[in-house]
DNA sequence: CGACTAATTGAGTCGCTTCAATAAGCGTGG
DNA sequence: CCACGCTTATTGAAGCGACTCAATTAGTCG
């Protein structure tokens, strides 16, 4: 497959001639982390990672295994999950396009990341990503924005965890994943009213720290107050915005 | 933009008297994101900060104002929190001397910042740092790991929130609590099995996403049982660690 | 020592879970 | 294309853990 010469940007660095990358092509290369990176040390990060498919459901770093992988999300939905040794799983993050995965300069992976829906991830071994980051500030100083982004979501989520009620956890559910499916899916500027929900009810469940029944009888609920609509298993509809905002609580 | 002289060149300009900062002197220097910085870099960035000390109960920082400052901790324990419109808390963070508190290369903070104790930080005007910051990569990369640990904590603490039991929550922050202030509380080399609570019933409460009647009956039972002795209201003594790692459940 | 605040304890209620049964999607093969 | 079977979701009924409200006790500080 031949792609048309494009970006301008080609000319210099093919001054080491027939070195054009991936990532030139790259959908995510203007909001992932590479973003920061100039097309030449673009192009040689590149050369370390390598594009790998992961199909729902499958899992692409376990739980306290070593961190050995980090990776940039270039399409699909992943989880970022933990479980207590009886088996109770909490949901803990959900990347989109452009996040990334992994935890750099660190020895254990804290979390299972496995696939929403088919997605494609660009896979970087850790101690060449670890090598190239520390001589690349530019890197790093993306890198900690994402993680101080990350951060701060993270803990919002704790205060949805721990003092919202059920029905006020699914609407900001709801919510956030309008907003962050927007977010990805490009030239849109609101959020969406209508989408595919890439998580099953369990997930969704594993996320809120609720049951499955529970979660079902809360969007039962919602749609019975006419606030969405669900018409299909993963298909949701937001009818009425601003009464699913203010069910959510904050 | 005239910046005096370049890194290197201050080595030099420190070796002359009465250059010397409090940050030679500091008690956190080897553990704080400045223990990245050469002493004349350090020293730099010491001219932009000043010692402020925090009283129990008053707030640095305002959930949803203006990010004005960064800090170090030097002494003491806060806690970061969040609250719902209608004033239910969750506390999504408490650090310790040589945490990093703030939000560089961001606007908005999104919580606030509270002393649990008598505490001092190193108070920085968020912009002059973030200018330092990017002229340092070896801080952004220190900015960096402390980030990344947060967030598996936060993570952690998320499996706790969705999906512990009551007492496995009040089990898992007496273990949390001994071993953070055992690595502050220098020589030490394992967790502390007798020390003093920073926080009230209701800190403890808005930690764990409980209330303070549960935080007390779930103590009582503990007592009760043997694991642990109330010696005082905030004193805490661990009698049986295993059996209250047992407890914890994960 | 006495007054005030913080913590404990008790009784009753409520919200979420658990267990169980039914219904709806959805892919497959006839 | 529809019927079938499997998976996933919904709904119901009962139970239980944590919350609420209220009263009592224990620390702590002047």
């Amino acid at each position: 497959m031949h792609q048309p010469e494009s970006d301008r940007t080609i000319d210099r660095s093919s001054a080491m001639a027939g070195t054009r990358s991936h990532c030139d092509a790259c959908v995510v290369r203007n909001r992932s982390i590479c973003s920061a990176l100039e097309p030449g040390a673009r192009h040689l990060l590149g050369r370390e990672g390598r594009i790998q498919t992961v199909k729902r459901g499958q899992t692409l770093v376990w739980e306290g295994e070593d961190a050995l992988l980090v990776a940039n999300v270039i399409e699909g939905v992943l989880k970022l999950s933990t479980s207590t040794s009886d088996g109770r799983e909490q949901i803990v993050g959900v990347v989109y396009p452009s996040d990334f995965i992994g935890r750099p300069f660190g020895e254990r992976s804290h979390h299972s990341v496995t696939a929403l829906v088919d997605s494609r991830v660009c896979l970087f071994p850790r101690a060449a990503f670890d090598r190239f980051a520390h001589d690349h500030p530019e890197l790093e100083h993306q890198l900690l924005n994402k993680a101080l982004d990350e951060l701060d979501r993270a803990r919002r989520w704790m205060l949805l965890l721990g003092r919202k009620s059920a029905s006020e956890k699914v609407a900001s559910f709801l919510l956030e994943m309008s907003v962050r499916l927007a977010e990805v899916g490009c030239e849109e500027n609101g959020p969406l009213d209508e989408f595919e929900l890439p998580l099953d009810r369990q997930q969704i469940a594993d996320v809120l720290g609720l049951t499955i029944e529970t979660v079902s009888r809360q969007l039962s609920s919602l749609r019975a107050s006419g606030v969405v609509d669900l018409p299909g298993r993963r298909a949701l509809h937001i009818l009425d915005r601003n009464r699913l905002m203010a069910l959510a609580g904050d």
